[in-house]
RNA sequence: GGCUAGGUGGCAGAGUGGUUAUGCAGCGGCCUGCAAAGCCGCGGACAUCGGUUCGAUUCCGUUCCUAGCCUCCA
């Protein structure tokens, strides 16, 4: 089956097919490194993780995601702090490629930074303003939004709407209230770099532009990121990106993740209630969070809550419950596909819960299954899957072992349990009760079996 | 106000013009010393009002509601 995606700009799910045959170039729109990435963040990097590992399979990929290092919160955070700029864009991007190796983010497999291309921003702008789709104006240069007849396709804006529309104040040297910055000058203690145009710094908007070109081409397959960037960010990023290529088209698929609320409500700084993935992985096993995050189907919206995340620890339990106790070689779990079932959910524009509706069925089988080679075959194929998913990666004595911060240790546990055993092998199930109350009220559920009894945190 | 997405059983969340989503929770059974896990089975849903149709949760339109965007934002 071919993979189907569903497209922002022709507005429906389209067989995907790139612009090279067996190649594809994907570029998402990283994070402004000022702060820590929080769980919304985190969303499109995973979903668009699971999308590339998806495309590695049938294409050869190449999967951009850019840092913008150079923007106003992060010159006010450096206000704000007393730090120096450079510290803070450094001490971000690692935390967020921490953070995001915890959730099972693969690194892509070029990270490029805005302060490293601003000569090719310089180079575009030029471009832009020599083929007639730019103006310069006291020290700024503008994107003249007029120039573009395709502006507003994206966002399915009406130009003369929004002109109606705009709000009162409008910079004295636009020409047009939608007309965008490429380009603005710097203050002496502002980041700056010299251009034709005096010292300066980019826009936000054709930072993008300019690397996705350079390193992916003028035409890329996929362009991704959340979907409050379709307006203004893409919009403007697809303008300068056609006017600058004389027309050629910036994406041929444009992808957007639905947005993430917080117990029903916006996450936002003035509430106070905005989780920071750098805090949650400390406490939760990180492809807990990716799972709750892959949950919903990627284009719709995503309501993070407690009860969101125990449904996520669920389906964990259930799928290394089935897997537990069956030990695999190297040379097994390569051998193994992941179900068709599962692959083909994913390739429907990345269905990630019918791929987890899938994997069940192949669970339910595993726990029925008598055959040691069946099971093996079944546990493997089910691993597989794992890998695709990024889930499953941990070992499963492991993963319901838990946070060894409770009072009891392993060691204390297997203590117990083999007195139980004694006390039930003698018949005494009124100690053999008692210890197993002891463990409940530690959090450890016991769950005998034919070869001895296992136990788990719960 | 405009644009774009949605409104599915107790919860989460897929999908479909006529037939089982799936996970959790609930109920009954099997297994167990009793449990837990697992297995088998059961109940319960498609916001509203119209229309198309032999038949609509699924297509079309109305109304209501929700979210995002329209200003920095994943």
């Amino acid at each position: 089956m071919t993979i189907h995606l569903h497209d922002t700009l022709r507005g429906r799910k389209l067989p995907f097919e790139p612009h090279k045959e067996g190649e594809v170039t994907m570029y998402l729109c990283g994070p402004t490194v000022y702060n820590y990435a929080h769980i919304g963040n985190a969303r499109p990097a995973v979903v668009f993780d699971l999308l590339a590992r998806l495309l590695r399979r049938s294409y050869k990929l190449r999967y951009a995601r850019n840092i913008t290092d150079v923007d106003d919160k992060i010159n006010q955070a450096a206000i704000d702090s007393g730090k120096k700029i450079d510290e803070i864009t450094a001490q971000y991007i690692k935390a967020y490629n921490d953070d995001m190796r915890a959730l099972g983010v693969l690194p892509p497999d070029i990270e490029p930074r805005a302060t490293q291309h601003i000569d090719e921003m310089i180079v575009m702008i030029g471009t832009l303003i020599d083929k007639g789709f730019a103006y310069e104006a006291e020290g700024h240069v503008l994107f003249d939004v007029s120039s573009d007849p395709d502006y507003g396709k994206l966002s399915k804006r009406d130009l003369r709407e929004m002109i109606a529309g705009a709000r009162v104040e409008v910079a004295p040297y636009k020409r047009s209230a939608q007309d965008f910055v490429l380009w603005k000058p710097s203050t002496p203690e502002l980041p700056g770099w010299d251009s034709p145009w005096g010292r300066g710094r980019p826009g936000w908007h054709i930072e993008c532009s300019a690397m996705a070109e350079k390193h992916l081409g003028e035409t890329i397959d996929i362009h991704a990121g959340g979907q409050d960037l379709v307006f203004p960010h893409h919009e403007n990023e697809m303008a300068q990106s056609n006017c600058a290529h004389d027309g050629a088209p910036f994406a041929r698929y444009w992808l957007h993740n639905g947005f993430l609320s917080l117990d029903s409500t916006k996450m936002s700084k003035s509430l106070g209630n905005v989780l920071l993935v750098h805090d949650m992985v400390k406490k939760i096993p990180g492809e807990l969070i990716r799972l709750a995050l892959l949950g919903a189907h990627y284009r719709q919206p995503l309501d993070w809550s407690d009860a969101a995340l125990e449904g996520a620890r669920s389906m964990l339990d259930r799928l290394y419950g089935a897997i537990r106790g069956i030990e695999l070689s190297d040379a097994e779990r390569k051998a193994a596909d992941p179900p068709a079932a599962v692959i083909e959910a994913l390739e429907d524009d990345l269905n990630s819960p019918k791929a987890m509706a899938e994997l069940f069925s192949y669970a339910r089988a595993l726990n029925k299954a008598k055959d040691e080679n069946e099971r093996r075959k079944l546990a493997a194929e089910i691993l597989a899957a794992g890998d695709l998913l990024g889930i499953l990666q941990m070992d499963a004595e492991s993963w319901f072992a838990g946070n060894n911060d409770s009072e009891l240790s392993a060691d204390d546990i297997e203590s117990l349990l083999k007195q139980r055993d004694e006390a039930r092998a003698s018949r005494d199930f009124a100690t053999a009760d008692s210890i197993r109350d002891q463990l409940a009220a530690a959090g450890i559920t016991i769950e005998d079996s034919p070869t001895g009894a296992r136990w788990r945190r719960s």
